[in-house]
DNA sequence: TTGCTGACTACTGTCTACAATCTACAACCG
DNA sequence: CGGTTGTAGATTGTAGACAGTAGTCAGCAA
């Protein structure tokens, strides 16, 4: 069982809240404010801005502050296309082991297929996610998961957004099961295939969801960050 | 110019210490005796920590402490396939771009060739890895280049090492000539083929000059941490 | 009216001190 | 003689306070 300490929780609630967009894109993060609402002195909470920081879930601007990253539909796409290709390779490093166990993999399908729709939003996602982290595990490279899990959070944020919106169909279970069936037997260019176009077609829908301020945000947030280098 | 604190100064004092080698795998990190030595307080080092855990150079461990993280052949091996992957996924990048421009490669390698053999170790290695930091900037991509960089410090450890080594060659320089002008001729599987086994001949180096004792301190570290988990 | 300069405010950066917890050693009991 | 438990020392976790800097607003001059 991991040991939880103020700065653990403190990552906890400021990811949440912005994955959630209590906390909106740009927003600055006093410290000051941010201590005393969580009721937690300040160097735990810095502490907490440099893991978060690292999640590319805030931006910490030498003496200027912290701020929630930005949000745009490239920013979007290119998470999604350096996953693809985190996940493309997990298949290549799988295609070369022995006799993978893909009983995690199943494992994912069925607690997704079990759990939809019962949980909150942020729940959901990570439950839907665990297919695509499973993959990434089974193929036992940590930097690949290092690399894969640094990209969640902020992908988190993309979804849950998409999630939000009225009318999204998160009815993906299908695909899934498409890919796994191709692993199982040993068909790893088709489960390539069947996994890019999943990916695709996911951030298509995302892209098309997404609502225009958030680019602009993200806009902004760049303007900001392009003054204070100067 | 970026601010430089003490945060981030003794990020790149201990990051320096470990990719040297003075800071040996495993070691114990003592926050106080750091803190002295160093002539700082606790907070900020603890800030530090946090960073280098990121980067993975150290592994913090709640009411443990932190500790120099493990080295192991297995671990150099999985970083090279990674950066492997991120790179020729670059290269993916770049072939589907109008007209890239290849002159930060290029300049890349003119450095590289000037200040060959000129520079301390460490800067030896920052230096010859700029032509494939290039490249990842050069796809533009910023998720790409998040994970590349933090490939990086661990990647300089194990080069560092081999550097160090008597009799290591690091004459690859016209390996990435070639590699270039693939590119620049918009022959991008040439490129990707002479870039694997670039990274292939490199991997094959680093594996044949590594002590075995490195591989040890890994397997001592996991042991350590598996103890702590239980 | 606009631009510049000064001071003030508020925030971040850092340090010192205290509390909590872990580890190691020793003593005691089986 | 070995194992277990308790205590002491050390080390990490956190809080609160102070110093330095950046941003802002107001006042004055052009």
């Amino acid at each position: 069982m991991d040991i939880i300490g103020v700065t653990e929780s403190a990552v906890r609630r400021i990811r949440e809240e912005i994955i959630t967009g209590r906390l909106a894109p740009t927003t600055r993060l006093h410290e000051t404010d941010i201590s005393e609402r969580f009721g937690i002195s300040r160097p735990p909470l810095r502490e907490a801005f440099r893991l978060l920081g690292n999640e590319k879930l805030v931006e910490f601007v030498p003496r200027r502050g912290t701020f929630v990253a930005g949000m745009s539909l490239e920013d979007g796409d290119q998470i999604y296309r350096v996953r693809q290709m985190l996940e493309c390779t997990a298949i290549d490093i799988l295609s070369q082991q022995d006799a993978p166990s893909f009983e995690p993999l199943r494992g994912a399908l069925t607690e997704a297929q079990e759990l939809s729709g019962k949980l909150s939003v942020i729940d959901n996602f990570y439950v839907m996610s665990r297919f695509h982290v499973r993959l990434i595990e089974t193929a036992g490279n940590c930097w690949l998961m290092s690399c894969h899990q640094n990209l969640q959070s902020c992908l988190a944020r993309y979804q849950v957004m998409y999630l939000n919106m009225p009318g999204s169909t998160p009815r993906s279970l299908d695909e899934h099961v498409t890919i796994l069936s191709c692993l199982e037997n040993g068909r790893h260019a088709e489960a390539k295939q069947h996994l890019t176009a999943h990916l695709e077609r996911t951030r298509q829908c995302l892209r098309d969801a997404m609502p225009f301020g958030s680019a602009e945000a993200g806009r902004r947030e760049n303007k900001r960050r392009e003054g204070s280098q100067g």
